[in-house]
DNA sequence: TTATGTGTAAGTATCACTATTACATTAATT
DNA sequence: AATTAATGTAATAGTGATACTTACACATAA
């Protein structure tokens, strides 16, 4: 299965932008809160930046941004903008196309597959960078 | 990372199981269906024998055997059965504790995580192994 | 013009996965 | 009892993705 960070690291990050109301944040800073370096940051955060989700400003001052509102960023769109490998992998190499079970494998268990992910997608389109803000800001008053 | 293919190939064998009835499989054969060695789909089986899914018989005549009823067996206990990793990685290391988004997100996001993959689960839940080897019985016919 | 940050390429270490080789063990067959 | 056919598993190597680090070009505010 898919064992990179990115996803949860990118929620991290627009979280983080999601805090500071429209002040850039610096891809260092991030890089503290997240406990790592800033280049992994701005990996990506150029993920980011290519689906929209973030800009950036260059310059002294500058930083990242989110590109639109919190509450217009789904969990989904993070998962899309920067996870790379397909949910489920099948066969390395293609099975006998000989055998009565190798020929039709992928073709009987592909649409299964897909329902699953599909369900998976539903469940994280419900959730809303605004909403993982929210719960914080609530954490941190107690 | 380099995704499992265990899932699907775990599901291409029991599949190849459910097809013959009752008589032992070599691993060798399933090895020619799969398009990949004998050692690999012997390392799936003993995961599927922990799991209670497959039995073995040794010896001459011997090979793998469905342990249960193929109408009894979800896609989601093959997933459970071969799977190692956490569909979801969160960070490698852990966020920094004296920020506000760092020392909260993993309690925030964890639960939309959990979320994502009930849904996931439940639907590969409806799937059994039955289902793929009826409708490629339906398939073989034409 | 200088200082501050981003963007990105190149190189490294690590890890999971798959394939391969090798061999011990078990059981049916003769 | 000996032979043969099969599983079970350890050890090893090759591959690919991830994440970390270093380095430097580029953009912008002051």
């Amino acid at each position: 299965m898919p064992t990179s960070t990115r996803f949860a690291v990118a929620s991290h990050i627009l979280t983080a932008l999601a805090m500071t109301e429209g002040k850039p944040v610096r891809s260092e800073d991030i890089a503290t809160s997240v406990n790592t370096s800033a280049v992994v940051i701005r990996g990506i955060l150029s993920r980011l930046n290519d689906a929209g989700l973030t800009r950036s400003q260059l310059g002294s001052g500058g930083g990242a941004l989110l590109a639109r509102s919190a509450a217009e960023i789904r969990l989904l769109d993070v998962y899309a903008a920067v996870e790379d490998t397909e949910l489920f992998a099948v066969h390395r190499t293609a099975p006998c196309t000989s055998c009565p079970v190798g020929a039709n494998i992928l073709d009987v268990i592909n649409p299964a597959l897909a329902r699953a992910r599909a369900a998976l997608e539903a469940e994280l389109g419900k959730t809303t960078i605004a909403d993982l803000a929210g719960t914080i800001r609530e954490l941190a008053k107690t």
